[in-house]
RNA sequence: GCCCAAAUAGCUCAGUCGGUAGAGCAGGGGACUGAAAAUCCCCGUGUCGGUGGUUCGAUUCCGCCUUUGGGCA
């Protein structure tokens, strides 16, 4: 018998995590996150993390589990949810994992193998170097002389993808798979996806009105804290999240904090749209537009409802 | 009340020596296998304020009207 993962995708402030916790309320379940930036420590108010006071008592796994200055992959990511899933269904509960990273995401519903393709920051630096120096058609052409379809198949401008799939067959001697041509569903487990979005309309109105809340609730007093008392260096990777980046530059130049909110909401807002195209490309999603439903309740019910026909599909 | 200027994409504006127009921003679509809240690619038809006139032809020139700035009373 394979164990039963629900997974409650959505953009960023769709209200993924209050229907997770509803959610879990009532079917027995635990969540695991799949979000690139609730992993950290001390980030709270810029990744939207849910308060103590939200969870009601509902067990949240894979958040704040590093520090900031700590690097965490997808690798990391997939094998610790797999370990959480193992051993939520061991306790007889219902695993939901909820999140935003579609990256994460892929790496559970996807058979994703990263144990052959480690990683190798020194080659990273090299070539990233090479890319400034020498333009991004020299390592592109570079790639075209090891792993031609990888070349084919990304741009080379996107030096970042370009040299991953350098430093992967320099390191393991494998091509870097593909995934559009070769989609393996990991069999594993069933997965029971939900996803959850609203007219773009209104989903903006949201993001903005959580920017402005995020600067109220201290976001920049949580930033300066984490640079000026915990002593992070600003160029972590962790600090490339949203509402860090802005607000360090801000910080930095002093340049107006209007024009820093409004960027923020901004690139909150695109954020969102990439979200919701990574999505849109999933099969076997049930969507549910938030905007369509009156109340919490009702939409409850009905992702409640899916799920339970679909388990005795089965 | 009079004089001057402006009115062009959602916004800010450019432009057409008369042959129905293009930048930036906003926005939209897409890609995605160890940084992914990252990184990258593609996308511009709009009664050129309204209405008459001149003209083969007007968004462009002229008149009037409307609105918005500014100035003079």
């Amino acid at each position: 018998m394979k164990p039963n993962v629900v997974i409650l995708i959505g953009p960023t402030a769709v209200g993924k995590t209050n229907i997770s916790i509803e959610l879990a309320k009532k079917i027995d379940g635990e969540i695991i996150s799949a979000d690139s930036m609730q992993i950290y420590k001390y980030m709270d108010i810029g990744t939207a993390k849910p308060l103590n006071t939200e969870m009601q008592n509902i067990p949240h796994h894979l958040i704040d589990i590093v520090e900031p200055s700590e690097t965490f992959t997808v690798a990391d990511f997939q094998a610790q949810a797999k370990l959480a899933i193992d051993k939520i269904t061991k306790n007889g509960k219902l695993p939901i994992i909820a999140g935003g990273t579609g990256l994460y995401i892929n790496s559970i519903i996807y058979d994703i193998d990263f144990t052959s393709t480690i990683s190798n920051w020194p080659l990273r630096n090299h070539l990233q170097l090479e890319a400034e120096k020498y333009g991004n058609e020299y390592i592109h052409n570079k790639l075209k002389k090891l792993d031609p379809e990888a070349a084919n198949r990304i741009h080379k401008n996107n030096v970042k993808r370009v040299i991953r799939a350098i430093e992967v067959i320099k390191t393991s001697g494998e091509k870097i798979g593909n995934f559009k041509n070769d989609p393996k569903l990991n069999e594993d487990y069933n997965f029971i996806l939900i996803g959850l979005t609203r007219d773009r309309k209104e989903l903006y109105d949201r993001i903005n009105k959580r920017v402005d809340m995020m600067i109220k609730d201290g976001l920049i007093e949580e930033v300066s804290s984490l640079i000026n008392e915990k002593g992070y260096d600003k160029n972590l990777i962790a600090f490339r999240g949203l509402g860090y980046k802005e607000i360090i530059v801000y910080l930095e130049n002093n340049i107006d904090l209007e024009k820093t909110i409004e960027i923020l909401k901004r690139d909150t807002r695109r954020y969102a749209k990439r979200q919701l195209t990574w999505f849109r490309r999933l099969d076997n999603v049930r969507w549910y537009n938030l905007s369509e439903y009156i109340s919490k309740e009702n939409l409850v019910c009905d992702i409640i409802e899916y799920i339970e026909r679909y388990l005795y599909m089965l």
